[in-house]
DNA sequence: GATGAATGAGCATTCATTCAT
DNA sequence: CATGAATGAATGCTCATTCAT
């Protein structure tokens, strides 16, 4: 069960990820359980992480976590959206105000690949919940989410495919296209199938990318 | 927790499948398992699903299915290496004889996207399990069959690289490159995501292959 | 769990019965407290019902419940007696002045039935919350005060029964003979199982319970 | 929380039914645990009695309870319907035959208090355990048993009410005119209130019953 | 007085696995 | 070989109550 230990020598990404998503002092015990739960669902998986493992290394009791968090799987989507939020900021701030094609494919992989590098327990993690938080009860919230993160991008796309800079390829294979392999790499490097990083070959990825759709 | 029903119209893509693979009429009780293993791993997942499921879908007994497959991740194994061989099958008979780079993309994206399409609960379900079974202890069997499926593979490609006609990429990063994208659509469309089929993509996912790694 | 509701029509009857015995400004949270207690008691039940449901109903603060009440079984034993009072009012305003035991069985069984008729409510709940009170650290609360509401009663029985007015019946049979039926039936209505109200047959029941016992 | 404790002397009353409901060899696991939630329900109220209770007490398993009972509220459901089905042979037995109103009120009443004098234990758990019955999912069991044990009984008050023999009462009246003064007695003495048994009133009660329907 | 965050013992239930028949 | 009753550790979650602010 026990897959690669990420947390020993970045733990200090995700402590500065999660102290950027929950700032407030009143926020300590949230914030504890959500430091505790990501490298045990990392390292247990989610389903083998028991809210008692829970509770015992966040030094919280039962109460406060069902306070918090309504439910194990509400710590998981807790958890996810902040990921999942920071991720997205990081792509935003790359992103922001370029409207050409190439530009925005490798600014797009440039800034996954450097966040997925710098936070690895995350990543790692936004693999793991991926699919039950889009089979659960926040499902809506991440759909909304991700449509929100990818519309500049989409839009960028649209224009580039209209002028012919880039392909007329079907809308619904673009993503896998142009993220495929860098989701593919990530993936393996985060369950350390991989050993150089995946910011390491983001320029090759974003070469591959364009390539791949012009 | 119900994903979307996989199995109505092609219930008999896996059917046959087993029988191919387990043909013996002694293996009856066996097959009923897996076949209902696969049904219901895939529709309520595979934690979620207890022996009792199992036992009352395949009509078997508990100590029957405990005889064949030992306990309940040797059943997760048997069905995995069931369609994982099957998989590899289908890949080796259309690579087989050839030699040139392009051709041998073409050919692997070919099988890869064909044998999702005809058996997408079976691909759904070697989604589902592949951690687990990496995790396991049958790993090394998948490590094992992992480099016997691409061994071919990698040799023509080490060809093409040495001979220049693809790029000289590292070698850890081409297996993203390659499938990526493809694996990236195929999981997209089993979780409902897509509507058109791998297969009805393969060439223009060959393509775009082909040209991000030359 | 769900009982039949009780609450929508009568509503106003439980409310002007809190108001009489809570008549005090500062008492509002109190009444507030009570009054929607006794609606989630009938519909889910007394055990089933949760503090936090009761806060969220009265909105108030959990604080606020405790200071008034001491605990949950406080707050079942006030609304107990609260209905308990206003129901021997009612008995004792009927009664008031009679000693003609005919007279007497009509009153009572007239007052009995003309109560729970119009406070299905609280009447509900009394035969919910009977035992547990009755069991409870309130329990010589409730015996005195059934002392005291039957005592003007069973006077005139005993000098009906001196006079030959009525059978020599044992003592502890008597209750039983009167009341058993207009409380069967009145537990029925409560329920649902039964249409007319008890008060439409209170004649019938006095009549019955008169012959029952001469 | 603790009732009288009505297990001491009677035990033998409860033994010899559940023999006669589950006489199997196989069912000895069964009876053992009924026969002690018997007990426990009664001493320490159904919600107050917790599944580890009735393991301990019955020396079997929690699987094996769960293995039979499904629930602890089928355990509540299993222990109710042998009680009853034995009280309505009881009744069914001593009514056998009869045509007369006024035998056959003589004999239900008979039947009854002496039934729940024989099994006070299983009578008063019949009391606590009704609702919830009445209001769970085996609520059409009991419908059923009801329309079956008082059907006997309906049609010979309805020819007495034809004949002129009884009042021209409102049929859903009856039953409570019949039965009231028992039932209410049978509560009383059953948890203590009272001294005498139901069965040295029987007489007397059936006297009081024959006359306010009459 | 009023508040509501925090507590943690306790509960019903599940389920993989065993093993006597 | 096949069966399915029996096991009991383990789990997610509830909820009455307390107490610092």
């Amino acid at each position: 069960m026990a897959r690669r230990n990420l947390s020993a020598h970045q733990a200090s990404g995700a402590d500065r990820l999660l102290e950027r998503a929950l700032p407030e002092l009143r926020q300590a015990s949230r914030r504890s359980v959500l430091r505790h739960a990501l490298s045990l669902f990392n390292a247990e998986g989610i389903e083998a992480t028991t809210i008692d493992d829970l509770r015992r290394a966040s030094a919280q009791s039962v109460g406060t976590i069902y306070h918090h968090f309504k439910n194990k799987e509400g710590v998981v989507a807790a958890l996810f959206f902040v990921a999942f939020d920071d991720q997205s900021q990081a792509i935003a701030d790359r992103i922001a105000g370029l409207s050409d094609g190439r530009a925005v494919v490798e600014a797009l992989i440039g800034a996954y690949a450097d966040w997925i590098t710098a936070q690895p327990e995350c990543a790692h993690f936004m693999f793991l919940a991926r699919e039950a938080v889009a089979q659960g009860p926040h499902a809506p919230d991440l759909l909304q989410r991700l449509v929100a993160r990818y519309q500049p991008v989409d839009e960028v796309f649209a224009r580039a495919a209209a002028a012919g800079h880039i392909l007329p390829l079907p809308e619904e294979l673009i993503p896998s296209l142009v993220l495929g392999a860098t989701e593919s790499y990530a993936r393996s490097w985060l369950v350390g199938r991989r050993q150089a990083t995946p910011a390491s070959y983001a320029k090759r990825l974003a070469v591959a990318a364009w390539r791949s759709i012009t």
